[in-house]
DNA sequence: GTGAAAGCGCTAACAC
DNA sequence: GTGTTAGCGCTTTCAC
């Protein structure tokens, strides 16, 4: 900037002006600064903007994988709510690690965000002393089934899990299996599954079968998992699926073996994803507001309000989608 | 920093000392720091180090949507290689559009990274000059056909397409359908269609309908394409897809409306997604090094070169799946 | 309409 | 083993 200031015979401070079209500067002044600059090729250094004004323009977003649809549309709902408004996004993903987001927090927060969006409700000591050690604003996503450092926008996990066990019950479903993926690391989907047993279990029906690999969740793993399911001894009359990949997994496993859904199988999934709707035939789901999740939570640390005045918990909701496959 | 200096007795030197565990410091005034530290919360401020040590350890990543798994999976293998390595990813999305990567550019190179990985190889020349004026490395992805700024990490999408030609040709299929979408802004999706349309040309096969939808790629509109494309009068033989969540689509209306693959219609996609393997019958695709672009680009970032000596352009290759819908 | 000075938080280099 | 000094690039404040 210095340079700029000596090419364009001014000093800095007239740079910084012209840069940021504050203040008064002459049309003479203000060509001569932009020509210079250019010419010297001059780009802004936004460390000492940020350091000088104690502030930055920056939102920290933590995830817990990139390998699912359902987060890479949060994702895009706080970027394109961001942008408009000359935010940035710095993001880390845990991989469903608590241990990962303690440190992914800490290296966060160095860069002074002006606030911070958190997965889910369930974090270390560590990660919830290093945040309110830095006064920064945070947003929790997906989940509202706990207690939110400060705000959490998202849905009743359990509340999803047992709608859709009660949906499946009215259907005269009796005998059940459950598909997950992510070990028990997945708390949400424990949650949903807690909802669904409790349910289940309310009613007289039971659960007989559980499989939960222990890797990320696909297509591919929940067409594999059915089969297993399936040819176990003690067969379920209908499979609850974590997620709609492991559900969509299911459909293929039925179609490639004349399995008929429902009168053979019945399945149901979890998210409501867009590709669904392209299968032959439609999943029984729980549609949750993704997009609106990431706007809702950009949106809140953008905004200024009351802190105090804010409600803790803003359930989103869900919906139970009836399909064709119970 | 100084509040704990003041805290512990000694000069902000030792405090800076004792966090980064450089230099000497004697086992009493470590520990009083860190208690001092513990104590009124510090957090340190990587603005400043950065400001001061005129070195980020940040990598700009530009991304051309969230909405595709293939990018999602480009930006795992970028994460995954940094994280070990103490750097931090800032990203943005462009949505195609080359007027927003220059803004996303400019924005992200004020944060002085070290490095930043771009999609393609076509740009604004104001993104070009920016980062030549920044001095930043660069890395491409995705694409080799063209001239990279410094270097590219991919594979030939011309070619990609001219294999898939030359193997559905092959099999003796002559009359071509193409479904795309993103209108002509996924540049790659462009290249790859050149690559086959000239590829069948030469081998007296026609093209009989384009069919490129403006929105993004998605299973469902592949899906409608596919079936506006089959009702035409011109009805053709094989079917190119710009990518496989298009053709999966089109599966999808086959399976549903009774037409046999590969003899009523045979299909084409692009990018190998792990996807594939779940649904009832497995497509012709071309396999894609997704997760190594990422995983190569972030490295090549990382590591210490003499860059004078790396060649330009790292082709990465392709493969060729025959599947069963061709 | 423009400039000079001071300081944001940190650390390399050099005392002691 | 610890402290002092200076400066990274920028902008707020105040002077002219």
């Amino acid at each position: 900037m210095d340079d700029v200031a000596i090419e364009a015979g001014v000093s800095q401070m007239t740079v910084s002006r012209v840069m940021r079209g504050t203040g008064q500067t002459s049309e003479q002044v203000r060509h001569r600064v932009e020509q210079a600059a250019r010419k010297l090729g001059y780009v802004p250094n936004r460390l000492a903007t940020s350091l000088r004004d104690e502030t930055t323009p920056l939102i920290a977003v933590v995830l817990p994988t990139l390998g699912n649809r359902v987060f890479s549309e949060v994702l895009d709902g706080i970027t394109a709510t961001l942008s408009g408004r000359g935010l940035q996004p710095v993001f880390g993903v845990t991989e469903y690690s608590e241990a990962t987001e303690e440190e992914l927090v800490r290296d966060l927060l160095s860069w002074r965000p002006q606030g911070i969006i958190l997965p889910g409700l369930e974090h270390s000591d560590a990660t919830r002393i290093a945040i309110r050690a830095a006064g920064v604003r945070v947003v929790e996503v997906m989940d509202i089934d706990g207690d939110p450092i400060s705000i959490a926008f998202g849905l009743s996990q359990y509340a999803a899990g047992q709608a859709t066990a009660r949906y499946m019950l009215t259907k005269g479903y009796r005998r059940f299996g459950y598909i997950g993926s992510q070990g028990a690391r997945d708390l949400r989907a424990v949650k949903r599954f807690n909802g669904f047993r409790d349910a289940v279990r309310d009613s007289g029906g039971q659960i007989l079968v559980e499989h939960v690999s222990d890797g990320p969740s696909s297509m591919i793993e929940g067409r594999r998992a059915t089969a297993t399911v399936l040819s176990a001894p003690d067969r379920p009359e209908a499979i609850y699926y974590s997620n709609d990949d492991l559900a969509a997994g299911g459909i293929m496993h039925c179609l490639s073996h004349g399995v008929t859904m429902p009168t053979d199988v019945a399945l149901a999934g979890f998210n409501g994803l867009p590709f669904l709707e392209a299968l032959p035939i439609q999943l029984t789901t729980v549609e949750t507001p993704r997009l609106e999740m990431g706007i809702r939570a950009a949106q809140h640390l953008i905004d200024d309000h009351d802190t105090s005045e804010v409600p803790r918990v803003i359930d989103l909701g869900f919906h139970l989608i009836p399909g064709q496959t119970s």
